[in-house]
DNA sequence: ATTGACTCCCAAAACGTTTTGGAATAGAAT
DNA sequence: ATTCTATTCCAAAACGTTTTGGGAGTCAAT
């Protein structure tokens, strides 16, 4: 089928031997011997069988990602981003990328011992972690060299990136209440997602720093899409007393808050104000421009990616675990200075 | 550091030969060795090598799918989606999923010939065809298996799914001229893409239908994403005589669109019409929500997914191309019946 | 006794590469 | 003549699996 260091060996009348070490440009191969095997393969078109390379040198020269899927409308623009990352880096540091699909649960574990165990990746990136993530508990105990986006609050100490949620949420809060919000609403996710419970505490504590109390009626939780953010912003706007403001816990569900407030007829930035969190491509769009925090999505896949080979590789880390500070980016969803209108 | 088969077969006491054979379940084994090697298996944790099993049987069980990225800030939710479909049909089918990404240009066909020539996938899935696309020229030209979403102008012929755009945006074309509109723009993709090229032509089809014919001043070209769709539907308002309304090659476009209309003081859907193409989840929750035509990317994921690994191990296809019928879903973009103010 | 059929097993080759541990030759130094 | 050093080469083993092509033993029919 295809021609191997075989084909070329018998061509030059070397061996099999001399040609590999000819084209790995070995020095105790002759300047004449090394023209002529160089010659050769470009002429027969002779590419390595990369299977056979990694058999040999016991490692893999890839990278496995699992995405967590929900549901086939799945469509977190956060993950494409993410991946252009971290593909972009592979494959200048010349890797290849495995990714799977799978939803969160049981079985999920078994697709990552399955690549583990039959050695199909040299090391994994996690993404979305968990506050108790079996994943990061098998790896970890695994001894299998990964890297996530996210913390955890499992025992195990390993390196990660991750941004400072609760701080640029306390921007939020703080940026709110300067505005003169007093009845805020906090549209939540899944508290057994590590960024959400991090984005939740870090809201409340900033709330707190400006004197107000996050009232429990005032947190509903929706699962990150837009769908969901128009659903549970539309029954937090159906409740007796509404809030003036509500942030949510990521721009997806942001943007549905947007849509469930003007189907109620209010005008976003001024009855009302909504602030979101990642700043994805689309925040920037939406009518009104959404106020969020700002979250370098493609760069963090990119350094995530590089920590990872770098661990793949044995070299030190510049640091174990990033933890980086948000900024806040100020649009006109959350209008001027909200004036009670009793 | 693992444990192999040579391992299974010095604890059992038998070749490995037959230990392989009997995790097989070939019937020249007899009942008993068969369940002593499954007993070892099991307590010494055997998995396979993967790799060793690719290089002894030619096939990786892998295939591979190119993300054409546009520099850093790339998020199209298409591409989110797409991949789910084909990483969810590819896992249930045993097969694992090589992703890389690259921007389109010279040196990607490069990374489709490395990964063809050194056996890294069993076969291709193409997608954003390009009206002169050098990577199916390729692909076909070496004979190797692809299935693509889309289809091109090369002479060769392979199996491909695809979206009838031309009917879809003669449906809108369609749509907006019942509704009275005349002064019509069209916000196409650059023409080299061959879905960007059948929408143009049959967007200036559909019109022809209704004897109107595209005014040229009134198509401009964007790069598909919001961003750009804003400033070139600002350019079409600028116009003297601005168009009542805008059809979009895809949504995100249409998004943009929409902001910049906004921004003008217009009401989308009483003073202007503006229309998407892809039906993206966005698309609902937009404001006001888009008028569009729907395309199930996770579904034509999946088919693809499915031709594909059906051409790789040589069974027939049901048919060689699948071209879908699209469906307008009317919201709320276009509103009622234009009436010309004048 | 020989043949045939059947059951269970295995040594060796193969997949294509890299690495190990020399071997062979030539020239220079002793 | 012998030893040493350089230079250039290569056979064989190794990576872990599957497949090929039998071999050995048993039992029954001839």
């Amino acid at each position: 089928m295809s021609v191997t260091l075989k084909d070329i060996a018998k061509k030059v009348g070397k061996s099999v031997t001399t040609v590999s070490r000819a084209l790995h440009d070995y020095d105790d191969v002759s300047p004449e011997t090394k023209e002529l095997v160089h010659r050769a393969a470009e002429d027969m078109g002779y590419t390595p069988n990369i299977i056979a390379q990694r058999l040999q040198k016991q490692r893999t020269d890839t990278i496995g990602f699992i995405l967590p899927t929900f549901g086939p409308r799945f469509s977190d623009p956060f993950f494409s981003e993410f991946l252009a990352g971290i593909g972009n880096k592979a494959a200048k540091l010349g890797y290849d990328l495995l990714v799977s699909t799978h939803p969160p649960g049981e079985e999920e574990l078994k697709t990552y011992r399955r690549k583990v165990q039959s050695y199909l990746v040299d090391g994994f990136i996690i993404v979305r972690t968990r506050r108790k993530d079996t994943r990061i508990e098998y790896l970890c105990q695994a001894g299998f060299p990964f890297v996530a986006f996210g913390r955890t609050e499992e025992a195990c100490d390993f390196p990660y990136v991750d941004e400072d949620s609760e701080y640029g949420m306390r921007l939020l809060a703080h940026h709110l209440a300067d505005l003169g919000h007093q009845r805020i609403a906090f549209l939540a996710a899944p508290e057994e997602l590590m960024f959400a419970h991090f984005r939740l505490k870090g809201f409340e504590e900033g709330l707190a720093d400006k004197g107000i109390q996050l009232d429990e009626k005032m947190v509903v939780f929706g699962d990150l899409t837009q769908r969901d953010g128009f659903r549970q912003a539309t029954s937090l706007l159906d409740l007796p007393d509404p809030p003036t403001a509500i942030a949510a816990c990521n721009d997806l569900m942001a943007l549905g808050a947007i849509s469930a407030a003007q189907k109620r007829g209010l005008i976003v930035g001024k009855d009302i104000a909504i602030t979101g969190f990642d700043n994805i491509p689309l925040a920037e769009h939406s009518h009104p421009p959404l106020t969020t925090i700002h979250q370098p999505i493609y760069q963090i896949g990119d350094m995530v990616c590089e920590m990872l080979i770098k661990r793949i590789n044995k070299e030190p880390l510049r640091s174990q675990s990033v933890l980086q500070k948000p900024t806040l980016v100020i649009r006109e969803s959350c209008g001027e200075k909200y004036i009670n209108p009793n």
